[in-house]
DNA sequence: ATTTAAACTTGACAGTGATAAGATTAAGGG
DNA sequence: CCCTTAATCTTATCACTGTCAAGTTTAAAT
């Protein structure tokens, strides 16, 4: 009883979503469009109804997590009070959402298809950063290099926390803290 | 006249060579083995008798860029005499070594394979810049959370480096100064 | 109720990594 | 010098991949 109906009714979304679980656990290289079709009990050529191909998929994909990730950081500073704070507690979070899910870094940006131009994280950041700055009394003209010397870092960290030797320490959340403080912004 | 040989000769080092050109040009992604061989004027499975498997031939090949990357900085620390601006210096070439080459850095970084404790131009970085803070009066407890923040810096810049909107100035090394400069270290 | 278009399946194609079995030849020991 | 051996390479093949054309089913709109 209760056949499988001919039509999925949420394959797209389910396709995302199983696509993305599956780049959290695998990583990119080893997700096949047959075997995402497979896992959402479809024919092997049903996807190609909701996605032009595979780089569109991947680009789709990519589109959600950032969202994801945007939402994150927006709840960050919603949630922080003490904007002297912002910057390192922004910093943290940024971090940490890649230390989490390490695949979705390389995923993210190992493939070029990222501009900084149109990077809704990147426009989130400078916007808080520049601001901080400001009432921080750094001048204009010097508040894009700082940005991008911090974000250089913040985003660098992400990439490297992952890596064995990085952040072994017991409390996570300090050992990012104490690197990120051991510059003067 | 002058029949290809049965025998290549030098199979193992052209199809390295080669197989870095290729991804250079078009990115790890596009790269195929068979691809390759065709390349190298060899048969499809005539690679198979120099490496185990494709996943081998590429963490090959990243040894091959990573030791070239190791000279560079290698000859970036020799060739610098003011010490004081060692740490300035080998943080542009870094960043320049893998902005000229922008798939190089997803190629060694994307897929988990490189460990920061073997991973040579780290040692490097790492023993320079702690000697220079040393010089500098920084004490040893502060040493590794600088040097990390730094090395992440550099690093993520160098991953940046490639997007529209970052390094787009005319003067691409003081562009690269001006950012790493904005921080106290 | 009939039409239309979207969502799916089946079956096919070329390209991929990889292996087994066999052909060629360089290299070294007798 | 010859013969053996092992390295190198080819051919043939397998399972798997992205993708498309053609046909099938069904939801939705008229």
């Amino acid at each position: 009883m209760s056949e499988k109906p001919y039509h999925h009714g949420n394959l797209k979304m389910e396709l995302l979503e199983k696509g993305l679980e599956f780049v959290d656990e695998h990583g990119v290289e080893e997700l096949s469009m047959r075997k995402l079709a497979e896992v959402c009990g479809v024919s092997s050529a049903a996807p190609y109804a909701h996605f032009q191909n595979k780089e569109d998929f991947l680009i789709q994909a990519q589109r959600f997590i950032t969202e994801q990730f945007t939402e994150t950081l927006q709840e960050c500073i919603a949630t922080v009070k003490d904007k002297k704070k912002i910057l390192l507690e922004l910093g943290k979070r940024y971090v940490i959402f890649f230390y989490e899910n390490p695949s979705y870094y390389h995923f993210l940006f190992s493939h070029g298809r990222v501009e900084l131009t149109d990077y809704p994280p990147y426009q989130l950041f400078a916007e808080v950063v520049d601001e901080a700055f400001s009432e921080m009394g750094v001048k204009k003209k010097a508040r894009r290099k700082k940005m991008l010397a911090l974000w250089s870092m913040v985003h660098g960290l992400a990439g490297l926390s992952g890596m064995k030797g990085v952040l072994d320490g017991d409390d996570l959340e300090k050992e990012i803290e104490g690197i990120l403080n051991a510059v003067e912004i």
